[in-house]
Order: C-alpha cells, then structure tokens, then sequence
DNA sequence: CGTTTTTGACCAGCGC
DNA sequence: GCGCTGGTCAAAAACG
C-alpha cells in the first residue's frame, strides 16, 4: 500500500479564485449564468466572453476536484477494507507471535490471540492437544487494543467508553511492566475483563486485552463520567475497529488540513456556497 | 460513608 | 510432586 494514497495531488493550487468572484462555484453557475443573461445588455461583449470563459473554466477545475475526491474516497474506502482484514486477522493470530517468554504456555497469555483454530491446525495433532484446543474454543472471544500514550503517564488507563474496576495488578515475566487487571463495573453481571500492560518494546504503547462481551449498553451514552465513545455496539471488536476508524479519519484530516491550498480551496467553497 | 484502588496471599494450570 | 507463573481474592488504604 506504501505512501502512495497518502500523496494526495489535489491540484487545487488553481483554484485560485477572484476574491469578488466567489460565486462562480457550481452550485452557483447557474446563479450567474442568469445574472450574465439578465445584465447582459449593460455589459460589453467582451466582459461576457471572459466570465463565460472563466465560468467554464473553473467549472472544468471543479469537475477534476470533484474526481479526485472521489479517487480518495475510493482509495480510503480500499485501504478501510484492508485493514479491517488485518485486524481481523492479527487480533487472531498475535499470540502466535513469536513470544520473550521461554515459556509462553500459559493458558490466558498463550491463548490470548488463539481464538482462530486456522492457528493450531498445523500444529495440534495429538489427541492431546486437540482437547487442549477444545477448552481454548470455549474460551469468551479476546480482542487486543493498541493505544500510544505519553511515556511518562504511568497510569494503566485506556480510556474506551466503559467503566472499569481494577481488581489486580501483577509484574509478569516477560515484560516489566506491571499488568492491571480490570472488570466491568457498570453492571455487576458483566463478564468483560480487561488487561493492560504496557508495551515491552515501546513504553509509550499500552495493550489492553479485552476478555468477553458486555451484556449491557455503554454506559458513557447514558452520560457517566468516561469521555471517549468509540464503541457503538457492546462488542470489544467493534470498539477496536472504531477506534481504528476514528485514527484513520483523523490521520486523513490532520493530512488534508496541513495542505494550505486545500485549506484555502474549502474556504472559498464554503463561503462561495453561503453567498 | 460508599466506592475504588492497592497489594500481599492464595489458587490453579502447566512443564519438568 | 514440585516449582514457576498468571489470575483472582480480599482486607486495608485512599479517595470523593
């Protein structure tokens, strides 16, 4: 995929527009097609000829805007679809990663990403192991949420729109990092769980594992005190894939708003729109 | 005073 | 069976 959906080449350094000549947008052109009609007679032949030409031009100018848009849109829309695959499938298959731990048989930590049976299928084949896969299937699904924060924040909190009970908090082996362990206390019968350790590569990246499904709606809807409400369903999944959702928007505005002749090409949309 | 967090103790699964 | 490790419990402390 590379960069090359992020080299937006909007081509709108022409849209350089005469500051009193906002109203030769589209959605306007007909507006001043009439007006040109209507005045004609007070204005030279000339000065029509030339806001016909320029009529015509900007109406090319927004036809190839409108394209590209529509490219990026395509190209969002494709890049979306890829990496919700990929989540799919890493959230799946990351606790097959290769693991720090010399252990790593633990049956929470090793089975963590292990809800995918496509993941044991080459190596389970003693009878054995394929009772072992069986309780691992019955395990509630596990999803895992990747979050930056700063480095020097040491709280363990990844703020996702629900409320959470700390009940323990533990040092493992291959990470330094202390685990905290949380459960949803917005309703008592909830089985949710959720783990958060930070990153032993990266410090600033925190993981929380998420353990079930809420039983219940987000509580953050009903107006309690959470301030992040990416989660429109009870499914962890879902909060993971809006999440990344929401990164990807973000990412493409922070992109679109540093380019000052976008910025300023919006701008005089709007405004052109308004008059 | 009720709720949440902290933290040491305990329990259970797993490999040897 | 033993030791190691992750997960949970529960009493005490902290907090609002």
């Amino acid at each position: 995929m590379g960069s090359s959906w992020l080299d937006l080449d909007l081509n709108v350094g022409s849209l350089r527009f005469p500051v009193d000549a906002p109203e030769v947008f589209p959605v306007e052109s007909k507006r001043v097609e009439d007006k040109i009609s209507m005045r004609g007679g007070e204005r030279s032949d000339a000065q029509v000829e030339g806001l016909e030409a320029e009529l015509i031009r900007v109406t090319e100018e927004n036809k190839k805007l409108d394209e590209t848009l529509r490219i990026i849109t395509a190209k969002y829309t494709s890049l979306w679809n890829q990496l919700n695959d990929l989540t799919t499938t890493t959230s799946s298959s990351e606790g097959a990663s290769p693991s720090p731990s010399p252990a790593g048989k633990r049956k929470s930590e090793s089975s963590g990403g292990h809800t995918e049976p496509a993941n044991c299928n080459a190596e389970c084949t003693s009878a054995e192991e394929s009772c072992k896969r069986v309780r691992q299937d019955c395990k509630p699904p596990v999803w895992k949420l990747h979050v930056r924060t700063n480095p020097s924040d040491s709280s363990l909190v990844v703020k996702d729109g629900y409320q959470w009970r700390k009940y323990g908090q533990k040092v493992t082996r291959d990470n330094p990092s202390p685990r905290a362990y949380f459960r949803c206390s917005f309703a008592p019968s909830c089985p949710v769980k959720k783990k958060v350790q930070r990153s032993a590569e990266d410090q600033s990246i925190l993981v929380a594992t998420y353990e079930g499904e809420h039983n219940h709606s987000q509580p953050s809807k009903l107006g309690d005190r959470s301030d992040v409400d990416f989660g429109r369903s009870s499914h962890p999944k879902s909060s993971v894939t809006e999440e990344l959702h929401r990164t990807l928007v973000e990412q493409m505005a922070r992109l679109l708003t540093k380019n000052p002749a976008f910025t300023a090409s919006v701008a005089t949309a709007i405004s052109g729109m308004m008059l």
